[in-house]
DNA sequence: CGCATCTTTGAACTGGTTCAAGATCCGTGG
DNA sequence: CCACGGATCTTGAACCAGTTCAAAGATGCG
């Protein structure tokens, strides 16, 4: 059940400018100069699907940065039920809580496989206080996650479950594949607070009004006007006024 | 509709010293040195029910410490109705993203009548530079909001609807008073993700069976025993087991 | 190939919605 | 001070989306 995390070791920082994802991360728009205070290590981690990356009440040392894959928030309930709080997908910061708490609040578990960047607390601190660039980075994160929950909540927590189903697949597209690739069906019933048999009922359905277009085991290419459509939104992605 | 503030010019910050929630809030753990780097006014806003504090898309240039009322953040849906994001209680801190953004991201209306400080955003910025106490502040309130959407979420927005009314009913009850005052029917829809009739028809039933006394319109003392239980939480607020 | 896990489907049931009609509250003006 | 009118709240009854429980297909793994 627990499954642990497998880490690969990356002493040379000069790498993260090359990065992939480096402009939509948080080490964004360090300069070189900013990269030289940093004197500790940034691990690479690969997370497979289902390995958890940190539990609740974990001690907090590092953030994240997510290179690739998908990763959950959960929040357990107390009839132990899983609600997942919301999705980091690549680019996005895990864990922020460790630079203000000595514990983390969520379970964090890969969904699909992942490659993350650990990044030890002492760095940022140090950064935040001698960077006025990651210093505002850090606070733009911190946006992100507030602005990433509200969103979460309208969109993912609001509506009828086809609605809810269709966002989420749009969320999930892949705009450079094209392709959507879905969690599995207790996921989806947690992120969207539906039970299992209704996310499978309704992914059957957009299967056979073809909103939703077979290519592999979980993986769809997506009409996504069609899905705009059922979530009630424009075609533009703008609101759909009643 | 769009009711103007009420706003009283307050000239001097040695009342910050002896404000009453300043425990609980922003200024928190700010010395006498850190006060002597405010110059900019900090003004006091009165704000009936109703009154709008600022609207999604309004330039943001200050944020807003809450002394004493109640705050509902709102996201607007595509078809019209409002969804409550979360709600701001006395300590709080509205509208940070005025740090980090051109403008405010929710609605922020008072749903009960309000007492708050606006804090220009340069006080902050000059506080955050030099005062390393404001600065670890900043961060934990970024951290609060974030935590308080995750909660928001998990709290009132999963499980049966009466669930949800029993855990409203126990998040507004004042432990000073033992009192809950409830917002109106169509306000705890939208942040409970269900119908006004749904809303009224679980609180009349409450009612019936006791776990409200009525106290006068819309104010009631609470059987907090018995909601706990109702909400799925046990008697001393933790967790239930199934 | 066979077992465990995940997904789909069916059928009965139920919590919540919808629509519609009364009841209650509250401010306003006579 | 009371009576009127608008808004909010409550209640009823029919309906429907989503749940529940159960069982039959898929799918993947050793």
């Amino acid at each position: 059940m627990n499954h642990t995390a497998n880490h690969v070791f990356r002493p040379d920082l000069a790498r993260c400018r090359d990065c992939g994802v480096r402009k939509f991360a948080l080490f964004n728009n360090l300069t070189d100069e900013d990269f030289k205070l940093v004197h500790m290590p940034v691990e690479d981690i690969a997370l497979a699907k289902r390995d958890i990356l940190y539990n609740a009440g974990d001690l907090a040392q590092s953030i994240y940065t997510l290179r690739s894959g998908l990763i959950k928030l959960v929040h357990y309930l107390p009839d132990g039920n899983q609600r997942v709080v919301r999705l980091v997908r690549p680019g996005g910061t895990i864990g922020l809580e460790a630079i203000v708490s000595e514990c983390f609040t969520h379970h964090a578990e890969a969904i699909q496989d992942s490659r993350l960047c650990r990044i030890p607390i002492a760095v940022i601190e140090k950064l935040d206080s001698e960077s006025p660039r990651l210093h505002k980075q850090v606070l733009n994160r911190w946006h992100q996650a507030v602005m990433d929950s509200d969103n979460w909540l309208t969109q993912m927590s609001t509506g009828t479950a086809r609605e809810r189903v269709a966002r989420l697949c749009l969320f999930l597209n892949d705009s450079e594949t094209g392709n959507c690739q879905l969690p599995g069906r207790e996921d989806i019933g947690a992120m969207l607070g539906i039970t299992t048999e209704t996310a499978s009922r309704i992914i059957a359905d957009f299967r056979r009004i073809e909103l939703l277009d077979f290519q592999a085991r979980n993986i769809f290419h997506l009409d996504v006007d069609g899905l705009r459509d059922v979530a009630g939104m424009d075609e533009d992605g703008s609101a759909n006024q009643v």
